[in-house]
DNA sequence: CTGACTGCAAACGTTTTGCACGGTA
DNA sequence: TACCGTGCAAAACGTTTGCAGTCAG
């Protein structure tokens, strides 16, 4: 199990309750959006706020240990910073699994089709997951 | 160049000054927001109101005639609806350009290794322009 | 002539901000 | 103790809605 407390120190923000809460819960969950999270917490903090979830959010996005993952029609879910991956969609369920992918084909194409100077690539892939379909 | 009114007759969509105006600057400027658009419309229609703007693209969208386009990190493009491609966009400029990518592998790769019904699939590029870089 | 479109203003949902209080280091 | 984090309330922001007047078909 992840160790919230070490992860936060790492990273140089102080170590709260409200902060090790949110970590645990985005580790358990893999992927989660901020009412998600919100109604999750207030289960162990009933007085916490949403302005607390906006600020830690961005606060471990600026440090780099979360990540924001932006789904076509849905709201962004975070997740710990992982190395680089893809995402799977379920268009009805609405979860998501991470995948490694080689993208190194795709790079070279897009290398030769134009002259942009690549730095990153999102691909994110919709459809049903196996219990949906 | 685009002959807007056909366009919206195609689709079943009455004939304004300003539904002519939206597309001939949508096909103008191949990508375009929200913002930019009604910035641009105000020129030529100082009382045009943002609720029309937002009322019309989604008219189009809904038409299927207008895409939007999700770019992390930003406000959401709209483009006229041509065939699947995937977008490159600048960092320091916001330019957008499209490409057209065989995607196939990726697919074949993602349906080897995942269990979920593919629909869809988003490729974004995030790098630097040519005239940026 | 009728229904659809426009523009305005108000409503709405989400995210951000300012501030007083309390907790971490 | 000094500073940072929390929670509340208000503000800001983008988008949607309702409505009265106008226009396209």
């Amino acid at each position: 199990m992840l160790d919230c407390t070490q992860l936060l120190k790492e990273y140089h923000l102080k170590v709260t309750p409200q902060r090790i809460a949110i970590v645990a819960e985005i580790d358990m969950k893999g992927h989660i959006n901020i009412d998600d999270l919100f109604n999750s917490l207030k289960t162990k903090f009933p007085s916490i706020s949403l302005a607390t979830i906006y600020k830690n959010i961005h606060a471990m996005i600026d440090k780099m240990f979360l990540s924001e993952v932006q789904i076509p029609n849905e709201k962004s879910v975070y997740e710990l910073t992982k190395e680089l991956h893809s995402h799977l969609v379920c268009k009805n369920c609405k979860s998501i699994e991470d995948i490694n992918l080689d993208t190194s084909s795709l790079l070279n194409e897009v290398t030769h089709k134009s002259n942009f100077k690549l730095e990153e690539v999102s691909v994110v892939f919709l459809g049903l997951c196996n219990e949906c379909s």
